[in-house]
DNA sequence: AGCACGCCGACT
DNA sequence: GTCGGCGTGCTC
């Protein structure tokens, strides 16, 4: 007898397991299937996933039921892949079917559309074609465009030649044209639009590394590639070679890039260069185009997809390349949806499952990679030079030294001085804070009260565009208080800046100035982010001022001048890598300036002008960074060194809250066998309590990533055992890339 | 997750 | 006696 063992389509740890089904009489059911079962007491239809056939199974006959029928008549899943599932279940201690949930996106009906193209049947064809074609008319025009024979949809004819139906459907009824259905491919980029380019002559030191790529990928033991490459050393151009390489020998690439620089400009690049084998994902997408680019490249229509960190899932079965560009942005990992799988990860095991090379690059990588290609796990290629050889001038502005001038303006002066003369030569400037709003916190001047928002503790935050106190965690808006609430002084001042400050500051010390502001509050529409950065790039702006939002991928060829107002910032939120993220943050704010032949300058303010992130950054050393940053994990013990393991438990109740968090304490603290774990806390979390939900937290480290994962899933085991979890909400983050 | 079962109190 | 409240436990 022949059983499928099904995995269920169910997310929940009790029934994450295998079930054993009957295959009916004339069935043909193949491992990598979707299918219905009837599953529980009441026999309900259950979507599952037939893993595999076995002859065997561990329960009586009897009581094994049969699949009801079959979802698709081909596999949803390869045996790759259904190895891929059970790695990640292990690997990111989650559900074999929130695994699936990744690799197989949600069936969503297809939908067909209309085109038309010349009748061949019509016998009379010439003659009636000469007639249309004699006077001038939109069915003249409709004909032109069909008259090589192309099959071409209907929309595309009407936005093309700006008309509607009618002269279509005419054209149609005088037997001319014929109306065909195809099936839709949803949220397509339309290549035939963009003109193709042929790939441009390399630099020496980009033909070295294609040359060092090319002999990566022709080894058997495929080791990942890293490049580290300064902003504009030409990356991309060696992506697409290693790419047109793995194209021709019949395979498939994947390009994994951050969401934010899938722009445009991205993809045209691409398009450009391999036509309509490219497709294209984004968050965007709904469920039915990403299903059916999911489609294109299960049935081999396309071979190269780009996409954010859900293309690593791309059903490519003979993938030669898979390219993560930006290594180094935390939107690879992703750290609130479950599975918490990191795309880096997931590439590497599909290396090691198909045998593909893995192609990491960045202007600054992260510290894990580069330490990776120290220690020979990676292999390192370097491009140290511009294509069009500029690197902007950085100046490191002491704003401590303002302070003592008397001057507590937002700028300082040398900053000030280069917008009025960057506005003077019509160029345009980029101001670059990393916090919305106006004020950051209102307290009192008499008391040292904070306004501070009740539902969570976190201070409000002052925004003049709404001229209230806005909460950045819950929401929560209150009117400005005239009088402190605890003292009744009226003496409230507003403190820190924000990037509305900065904006009401640059339209009072430069009136002129045309100004565009993008943030968190500016982009909140659908679209605004491409508006407001389509009218810079058009310059109907003088000075953009943005959060971390403008810090990525953008090229605007008349930017000259960049001014990161606080640099400080992203130094002191206390947490191991802020180091790491201020070297990033600065270097990429600065390649913004001066990207084609102009010249470019970078003012970074200050209150730590001596501190080695911002140093380096603007020395653009990324080496030297790289020793100081590591020296100072290896000592304080942090990853690269270690793992760390994040427990955060949240709840309404405090007490209850309090008491669970101690108990897990204890049950950590007795199975520490020979102290191979060092924990920390329990302590509240960095916000004690959002939305008045408590958060507390309890963080363990381990050099080994697999004890580390045992030892906190079982002394959750044993507290779910001892204690009710049904008030209490656990939060596990390993090597989180965030602060929680 | 979702559903049946069963062990309680309140009710015509 | 029996209706229905929700806590418990199982699902090939």
């Amino acid at each position: 007898m022949k059983y499928a063992v099904v995995i269920i389509s169910i997310g929940h740890k009790n029934i994450d397991h295998i079930f054993h089904y009957k295959i009916p009489e004339g069935m043909s059911v193949e491992p990598g299937m979707r299918v219905i079962v009837p599953f529980g007491r009441g026999n309900r239809p259950t979507e599952g996933y037939v893993v595999g056939i076995t002859d065997k199974a561990d329960i009586d006959d009897a009581l094994i039921k049969e699949i009801s029928n079959i979802c698709e008549d081909y596999t949803v899943i390869s045996p790759k892949r259904i190895e891929l599932a059970n790695w990640m279940k292990e690997k990111y201690y989650t559900t074999f079917s929130s695994c699936f949930r990744c690799i197989v996106p949600k069936k969503v009906n297809e939908k067909n559309f209309a085109c038309v193209k010349l009748n061949v049947n019509n016998e009379n064809i010439n003659e009636d074609i000469i007639k249309v074609l004699k006077k001038d008319t939109k069915q003249k025009r409709v004909l032109e465009v069909l008259l090589n024979g192309d099959e071409i949809p209907v929309s595309h004819i009407k936005t093309l030649l700006d008309v509607d139906d009618s002269p279509i459907n005419a054209l149609i009824k005088k037997n001319l044209l014929v109306k065909t259905y195809v099936q839709e491919y949803r949220g397509n980029f339309n290549s035939a639009l963009v003109e193709r380019s042929k790939p441009p002559v390399l630099t020496d030191e980009q033909a070295d590394a294609v040359y060092r790529i090319f002999s990566a990928m022709d080894r058997d033991e495929k080791k990942p590639l890293l490049i580290h490459g300064v902003t504009g050393s030409g990356k991309t151009e060696i992506y697409m070679r290693a790419i047109e390489k793995v194209l021709s020998q019949g395979k498939e690439a994947i390009v994994l890039v951050p969401e934010i620089s899938l722009t445009q400009q991205t993809v045209e690049r691409f398009v450009a260069r391999f036509g309509s084998r490219v497709a294209v994902t984004h968050s965007r997408l709904s469920d039915g185009e990403r299903y059916d680019q999911w489609t294109r490249a299960r049935r081999r229509e396309i071979s190269v997809m780009i996409g954010p960190r859900s293309a690593v899932f791309t059903p490519f079965e003979n993938i030669g390349v898979i390219i993560i560009d930006e290594e180094h942005e935390s939107t690879y990992k992703s750290d609130i949806q479950s599975p918490k799988y990191d795309a880096r990860e997931i590439a590497e095991k599909l290396s090691e499952l198909y045998g593909c090379t893995v192609i990491l690059g960045s202007a600054t990588p992260s510290l894990l990679s580069y330490y990776r290609a120290q220690h020979g796990e990676y292999e390192l290629i370097e491009l140290k030079h511009r294509v069009n050889n500029t690197f902007p001038k950085i100046h490191i502005v002491d704003m401590r030294k303002e302070l003592a001038r008397k001057n507590f303006s937002v700028f300082s002066t040398e900053l000030k001085n280069a917008i009025n003369e960057n506005l003077e030569n019509k160029r345009q400037t980029i101001l670059f804070l990393n916090r919305r709003g106006h004020s950051t916190f209102v307290s009192c001047r008499s008391c040292g009260y904070v306004m501070s928002c009740g539902n969570c503790n976190v201070s409000y935050t002052y925004h003049k565009g709404i001229n209230r106190l806005l909460c950045h965690y819950c929401g929560k808006t209150i009117g400005v208080p005239s009088v402190c609430p605890q003292c009744g002084s009226e003496y409230i001042k507003y403190f820190g800046a924000g990037t509305e400050k900065i904006e009401q500051e640059v339209l009072r010390l430069f009136p002129k100035a045309r100004v565009l502001r993008m943030d968190m509050d500016t982009t909140r529409r659908k679209n605004s982010h491409q508006t407001i950065l389509e009218d810079f790039r058009k310059g109907k702006a003088d000075i953009l001022i943005g959060t971390q939002m403008i810090a990525k991928g953008l090229d605007f060829p008349n930017v000259t001048l960049v001014g990161v107002v606080a640099a400080d910032l992203s130094l002191n939120i206390g947490d191991y890598r802020s180091g790491e993220n201020t070297y990033q943050l600065v270097s990429q704010v600065s390649g913004r300036a001066g990207r084609a032949d102009k010249e470019g300058t970078v003012y970074i303010q200050t209150y730590s002008p001596d501190n080695y992130s911002i140093r380096y950054a603007a020395e653009n050393d990324y080496k030297e960074f790289y020793e100081e940053e590591i020296a100072f994990r290896k000592n304080m013990n942090y990853p690269p060194f270690t793992n760390i393991f994040l427990v955060m438990l949240t709840g309404e109740n405090e007490y209850i809250l309090r008491q669970t968090i101690t108990r897990l304490a204890d049950i950590m603290k007795r199975y520490n066998k020979n102290n191979m774990f060092t924990r920390l806390g329990p302590t509240p979390a960095v916000i004690s309590k959002i939305n008045n939900v408590y958060r507390w937290q309890i963080t363990v480290k381990c050099e080994n990533e697999d004890k580390l994962r045992n030892y906190v899933l079982f002394c959750l085991d044993k507290l779910s055992k001892q204690t009710s979890l049904d008030k209490i909400n656990v939060g596990l983050y390993l090597n989180p890339s965030y602060i929680f």
